[in-house]
DNA sequence: GTTCACGATGAAGCTACCACATGATGAATG
DNA sequence: CATTCATCATGTGGTAGCTTCATCGTGAAC
């Protein structure tokens, strides 16, 4: 296999730069949200709801992978700082459907502009060629580390 | 500039991978943490003493970026799960010198196995060239980034 | 029409963070 | 050498994100 001392190396430090570009990017992401009156968490639920229209908590939950429970503290949080509404479910009594209001949509929009700044900040003086090679990379280097999460969970 | 939609398209695809990877990252970290009763803030403490050695709660909060109450928190709970110690410092009494356990130094020689095992399982399988090639549009990118951070804060 | 499943929330608890106040020690100054 | 000021750790109290378990109302199926 080659796993010479260079070559250890080598991948280490890809791996650094990888969590590095992790943290950096969280970092500023936090910096840019606060700013906004928002946090990771609560962004998540209104990018959902922009993207698939107004949602339960439950199905929330079930997108973003943690308890009802939880979402409803979310939406709590939200709800408080004016961001979506909750409104009764048509045909369901038993569920709230969460919407965003015009504010939340605003900030959705914004949110949305600013993803694809970014994208143009880190990416833009890239030859075309060379992020080519760098999604390919970034590409090669998922399917790995999708392969070895699925593998730890199986066997 | 040549922003065309198609250009844009590509930079948001590649943020999009950068991004999902530091999820996936994280996630798995924090899989393998918990599997060792531990966080990544309290790891983060291990790692740094097992780096440079015992430190004073106030460097370890110093060097990781928050208050220097939080750390005492942070090594509560090591202490409690048996990675660190509090020990007198020995020429200032005011001070505690945090030092690893025996647990504390294998988990840490475990994790930095770990780590490179993953980096192996990441890169492993990527050619030289391919390696080398992502790596610069690593650089690359987390260059714009730290400029982009460093604008953002002065102007 | 009763039984069982499901949606949201109250209660209680953990971790990670914060600011502010306090008590003890160090260090510098007159 | 005594006072003063800075510094280290920590108590207190607060916010946010997460959990499980219990509860209450509603849906749905038998």
């Amino acid at each position: 296999m080659m796993n010479d001392l260079h070559d250890l190396g080598r991948r280490t430090a890809a791996l650094d730069k990888v969590i590095e570009l992790s943290v950096l990017l969280n970092d500023d992401m936090d910096r840019d949200l606060a700013r906004r009156n928002l946090t990771r968490s609560r962004v998540h639920v209104v990018w959902l709801i922009s993207q698939h229209g107004p949602m339960t908590q439950r199905d929330l939950a079930a997108v973003i992978g943690v308890s009802a429970r939880n979402v409803t503290g979310l939406v709590d949080g939200l709800e408080r700082t004016g961001f979506v509404r909750r409104e009764p479910h048509p045909s369901d009594r038993r569920a709230l459907l969460v919407t965003l209001t015009p504010h939340g949509e605003e900030t959705a929009a914004d949110l949305q502009r600013g993803y694809v700044e970014l994208a143009g900040q880190l990416f833009g003086s890239l030859p075309p060629r060379r992020l080519d090679e760098l999604t390919k990379g970034l590409d090669h280097v998922l399917a790995e580390l999708r392969r070895a999460i699925a593998e730890a969970e199986s066997g």
